[in-house]
RNA sequence: AGGGAAGUAGCUCAAUCGGCAGAGCAGGUGCCUUUGGAGCACAAGGUUAAAGGUUCGAGUCCUUUCUUCCCUGCCA
């Protein structure tokens, strides 16, 4: 956000080149993502700080699609990408570039670099390669090819490029330092042999250039300034300064930070290529996935994630961001625009005995008590209701306000009522309850100044829809699901991730909602209408729940809700 | 003595040139309420990983130690 003044290490390294005048007062960023999969949470954090910085400093920040290999990458992903940077409200106009677009000034770089010298083909096998590379704590050998003639390395990659090899048998490496710390000075690969098409340039090349080589200079071709990505290629800078230096071009300032990491679930495409694939969850856009297209279907703003981001900060600390935290910010959000709405998730039945059968009453109601423009709507009162089933204990704990026998409760922006009787079945289940209203409350307010000490949510039984809500938990029951090195992390993929809750009864005025608009359901949860509902029946995801004071202050007494628990969705 | 990096409140981050260690969230207490779930107020929370040194004064500078993380793809 242009309005954020805190300051974090990479400010003040952009704030030292701008006293120095490094860059003659530039900043240009870069969002460089690898289209083979789609963005998530940690993905925002990243675009954030990059057009966030350029926003800062009135640079620019370029979209840049990090498209070196082909045999991960699918257009698919590139489409997903860009409408997730857009439903986030990032600008790049016409600045979207991909790696790809300058495998012809690579191609010339490394030919460069064989001319003086500084690359070589090597016909060494993967294994042979890996085994020449050393171990961390021994250092490696030259293989038997590292001085061959220019002339001969020149040959031989042209045949690399014209398809004279098969995938395997020869790259192109950097002559740098087989004995160096760093394993990624040991004679670095600089290109390898594909024999896959490309999303872009289809069948164009064999040979395609690795992370390393292709990004520096891309930064350099593009004149990035500030090239910021994640703490584990730190050890990359060298060669990522190696290549830039030795090619002798315009050079950019790599900066590391700590990626994020959230509790209660995996920020790794690898991982969470998984959850799709092996079906813990529908798809990408799961409302339970950590993507950006997750957390849009299950309801989150742009706002709320981009002040997410801001408050996470930017640091070289690696930790975890308590879940909770995003919840704060969405809650945040929607208490200020979510429309209030009433409806029952689990029913019980209320027959206002003094009520007249056939009376309707429309009563009115606050849309969002945050936002006065929202204005007021009418909800239809009649003689049979429903409440939620959490709200009524036939014997209570002392701290249970609510319903119960003999006890007066009002019904929100309706009447007070009082509970007479309670009616079981056969297995003494409390089916119904029979209750007397106070005309005199009509509103809410007695007239007398008597209070009662409970507000209940309701709904009209005759008037109701019916719909079906999405209940979603943490998609992991554990905070730190990948901290088990025994056991994979799927299993503890929460077995309550989803309880699906068909029908739910919803006051009618939500009757013509689409898909994406946001409601509170009062004193229960906010939810987002599904892109699933159809005319006919409306489905909504719980983006998240109220704080629940109640349910905290039952576990601080010790004594589990059991009222509270999660109840199994009916049959039908 | 393989290379690289990080240690400040429960969590995520601040702390200008060396000058009284702060904030948000979580947790706590209380107030209020036609959402007991909104809102508000208050208090608490620290041997700045440790030891030593320089200094009138060290989270900050120097030395040593400890802990944790990353690196042996023809992935990014």
């Amino acid at each position: 956000m242009p309005d954020d003044n805190s300051s974090n290490f990479i400010t003040d390294i952009i704030d030292a080149h701008n006293d120095s005048a490094r860059f003659a007062g530039r900043v240009h960023t870069r969002f460089p993502p690898e289209p083979n999969g789609y963005l998530h949470i940690g993905h925002a954090k990243s675009i954030c700080l990059n057009f966030g910085i350029a926003e800062r400093y009135g640079g620019l920040c370029n979209l840049r699609f990090d498209d070196t290999n082909p045999a991960k990458e699918e257009q698919e992903y590139i489409d997903a990408i860009t409408e997730d940077l857009r439903w986030l409200g990032y600008q790049w106009h016409d600045r979207v570039y991909f790696a790809s677009d300058y495998f012809d000034q690579l191609y010339d770089m490394a030919v460069e670099l064989i001319r003086i010298g500084r690359a070589y083909v090597d016909e060494l096998t993967p294994e042979q390669i890996r085994e020449y590379r050393g171990s961390l704590t021994e250092p490696g050998r030259e293989s038997p090819y590292r001085n061959r003639p220019v002339e001969e390395n020149l040959a031989l990659f042209e045949k690399m490029r014209a398809g004279g090899f098969q995938e395997g048998e020869a790259v192109l490496r950097a002559k740098i330092d087989m004995s160096s710390g760093n394993i990624n000075m040991r004679d670095p690969v600089m290109y390898r042999i594909l024999d896959t098409p490309h999303p872009r340039t289809g069948d164009k090349w064999k040979i395609y250039p690795m992370y390393d080589f292709a990004h520096g200079q891309s930064d350099s071709i593009e004149a990035i300034t500030h090239s910021i990505c994640t703490l584990e290629y730190e050890d990359h800078r060298p060669l990522y300064d190696w290549y830039l230096d030795n090619i002798e071009i315009y050079h950019p300032q790599q900066i590391e930070f700590a990626r994020l990491n959230l509790s209660h679930t995996v920020l790794s495409k690898r991982k969470l290529i998984r959850l799709v694939e092996e079906g813990y969850v529908r798809g990408w856009d799961d409302p339970r996935m950590p993507t950006i297209a997750g957390l849009r279907r299950r309801g989150y703003t742009p706002s709320a994630i981009r002040r997410f981001c801001e408050e996470v900060g930017v640091g070289k600390v690696k930790g975890v961001v308590a879940l909770h935290k995003l919840e704060y910010h969405i809650r945040q959000d929607l208490n200020k625009t979510a429309l209030r709405v009433m409806a029952v998730i689990n029913p019980l039945k209320v027959v206002i005995e003094n009520y007249p059968d056939d009376q309707v009453e429309q009563m009115e109601a606050i849309n969002n008590p945050e936002d006065e423009s929202a204005g007021t709507r009418r909800v239809p009162f009649s003689k049979v209701l429903y409440i939620e089933r959490d709200d009524f204990m036939e014997d209570p704990p002392r701290k249970f306000f609510r319903l119960a026998p003999g006890r007066e409760v009002r019904l929100r922006y309706a009447y007070f009522i009082t509970c007479k009787d309670v009616i079981k079945d056969a297995d003494g289940n409390v089916v119904e309850l029979r209750c007397a209203y106070d005309p005199e409350t009509r509103g809410g307010a007695a007239p007398d100044g008597r209070r009662v000490k409970a507000t209940l949510h309701w709904v009209s039984a005759q008037h109701a829809i019916k719909a079906e809500a999405r209940l979603y938990e943490t998609l992991f029951s554990e905070e730190y699901p990948e901290n088990d090195r025994d056991k994979d992390f799927t299993d503890f993929v929460n077995p309550d991730s989803l309880t699906v809750v068909d029908p739910i009864y919803v006051e009618p005025h939500v009757k013509s909602a689409r898909a994406g608009d946001r409601f509170q359901f009062e004193r229960l949860a906010y939810f987002v209408v599904d892109e699933e509902s159809t005319a006919e029946k409306l489905v909504f995801n719980r983006t998240v729940t109220l704080r629940d004071q109640w349910r905290k202050a039952q576990k601080r007494a010790g004594k589990p809700a059991k009222r509270r628990r999660r109840r199994k969705a009916p049959q039908g």
